[in-house]
DNA sequence: TAAGGCTGTGCAATCGATTGCGCACATTTG
DNA sequence: CAAATGTGCGCAATCGATTGCACAGCCTTA
């Protein structure tokens, strides 16, 4: 061996800190430092020179290391419901996903932790710890432990779908303007009564679907009558009688708050005999392949669930750096008129 | 104010460090870790005294001094694949949700990391960061570059289903076993002539459960005709001709690699009008909700996905804790025999 | 040509924990 | 009673980065 002791050997199994980069290129730690970060005073010739020896040999600068200097551990929680009420579990994860995505692009990490909605434990542990920058809950409740107690400690966070302190940082799709839009839609194809099925108001998304479709009636100066309206269905059964209930009062169409219950509602329909459209027009406030699985294509909203968890990271980055975003984020939203709600 | 500099303003805001609780308790910051870890020597009425000011304050030790300190960072990060595939999703997110449980309980935390299955640059970056003393590979390939990459670099790491290197932890459904059984069982139920309807191979748990139904067939020392076996459906119009072919061949029942198929296989009998279990049984693989939408109950295996996620950081923590886990760990299964298989 | 400004770099302190070592005191032993 | 052993705790170094400050060398400018 007649190479010095820090000759690689065949695989560079070591981890390499900034020093001993430092001491390769024979300067100190603070210019490899500074070359990484881009901030301070360096020369562009050492900067390239320390930059390429990094590429080179995939150097990343140790991240606890890091953390504890800067106070900043590039790490973001994502809070999530326990996985018991698995229905909706899919757009959680997919929402999930978008803020997994544009972390990964900006080099943050992303921890997913569930909780049952009350236990604070989690929550404290991170926020004692520092293990990160800042949080994104993805379920919240009227007045929420979780949204009280992180506006307490002041941890940077953002809540998925609308938060009932409007002074926190929220990311949503429009649910309300949505719903009024695909309900208006639905009186001016000529529906006349249109029947709302709903459940589980305690959940913004809901109220302001629900609000929605209120609103599109008003924008007709039309109201629906009350006996359509059922906005406390949360199981198979409440929804069968709630159709059979609708079918007798002869309702136009049946406006469903989401894919699960329009998922349900086609199902009766479909043990019922009867056909959509021709004896019944049907519509969802929410897309999911549910839907797919009827012979018969189904009229709803489309609201990219990828994009709000993307959006809910970028609001969160740009707290972070300083940018002041908005509080509200409003998501777009799209509607998929198909053949279940032809007249 | 009377009181001395440190008074708690109301809520206390400012975040503890060590050398604050050793000051305030007329300790040294040694004396306050060596209470927290319980390494080291202590006397038990100090070590008393400071858990319990901890509690009340609730302290926690910040995460990145810790880990510098230690080389240790209490997280584990799951690899998972591109949202691309929503089919199989449920699986990992489920998955996730388990090894999620098990980190928290053992105040590890868990990154979410998700990859194309080709680009190791996400990896490297957490290997070269040291952000993680572990993994969880939720996919992989026949020689996988993520495997070879971690064996290279040395990092502990798991695999969910079977890894093609025996030398690898891996934790696993015994996928073999259950198709093996499940096939023996049918064929004890009278069942004569069993149709095997898969694809994919180049997955191991496809590999298995297609290994397993052969394996039932040998220890009945029969052999399945091959015009009853498909091994590469990866499309509803394949599974529709397959279904097709298979009425045509009279076979007796038709065994699904797994629910997705089997959800095809029911619509498409559905759609001919073909009775199950009367004019066709059908059994599948693995079980999931897409079966719960047929009025006939589907005979199937059930595995208990949250407990491989369980599993997968149990087996790598004991890897990190220097206890030797088993490198390959088995799970249970559960035959689930209902009408769909009536004979 | 001396004074002042600018540039690139290194020194050393710092972040908040962990941990080997040594000291003081208490307890046991011959 | 002196020596040996054991116990509880503090000192200070360490982990690997970041960053304020000082200094050396060079370039302006009067």
């Amino acid at each position: 061996m007649g190479m010095n002791e820090s000759t690689e050997n065949g695989d560079s199994k070591e981890i390499l800190t900034i020093h001993d980069v430092a001491r390769e290129l024979g300067v100190s730690a603070s210019t490899v430092s500074r070359a990484i970060s881009g901030k301070g005073r360096i020369g562009e010739e050492t900067r390239q020179r320390v930059l390429q020896f990094i590429n080179a040999n995939s150097f990343h600068p140790n991240a606890a290391a890091r953390s504890l200097a800067q106070s900043r551990t590039y790490n973001l929680a994502i809070i999530m419901p326990e996985v018991r009420d698995l229905v909706d579990m899919p757009f959680f994860h997919t929402c999930m996903h978008g803020a997994e995505e544009v972390a990964q692009a900006n080099d943050y990490d992303l921890l997913v932790v569930t909780t049952d909605g009350t236990n604070l434990h989690p929550l404290e542990r991170m926020v004692g710890n520092r293990k990160v920058d800042g949080m994104i809950l993805t379920r919240t409740y009227e007045n929420d432990v979780f949204v009280e107690y992180l506006k307490n400690v002041g941890i940077p966070f953002v809540t998925v779908g609308r938060c009932y302190d409007p002074k926190v940082l929220q990311v949503d799709h429009d649910n309300a303007g949505a719903c009024k839009e695909l309900t208006m839609l639905l009186i001016s194809r000529g529906m006349e009564k249109i029947a709302y099925l709903g459940g589980g108001l305690d959940q913004m998304v809901n109220i302001d679907r629900y609000a929605g479709f209120r609103q599109g009636y008003e924008a007709y100066r039309k109201q629906p009558d009350k006996r359509w309206i059922y906005t406390d269905l949360v199981n198979k059964n409440q929804i069968s009688r709630a159709v059979d209930e609708l079918l007798h009062l002869g309702v136009d169409c049946m406006l469903c708050q989401d894919d699960f219950i329009c998922n349900e509602v086609v199902q009766e329909l479909n043990n019922r005999k009867v056909s959509i459209p021709g004896g019944m027009r049907v519509a969802s406030c929410h897309y999911s392949r549910l839907l797919d699985n009827y012979p018969v294509t189904i009229t709803s909203l489309k609201f990219d669930i990828m994009d709000i968890g993307r959006k809910a990271v970028q609001v969160l980055l740009d707290q972070l750096n300083g940018k002041n975003p908005r509080t509200l984020t409003m998501l777009d939203y799209e509607i998929s008129l198909k053949e279940s709600t032809k007249n």
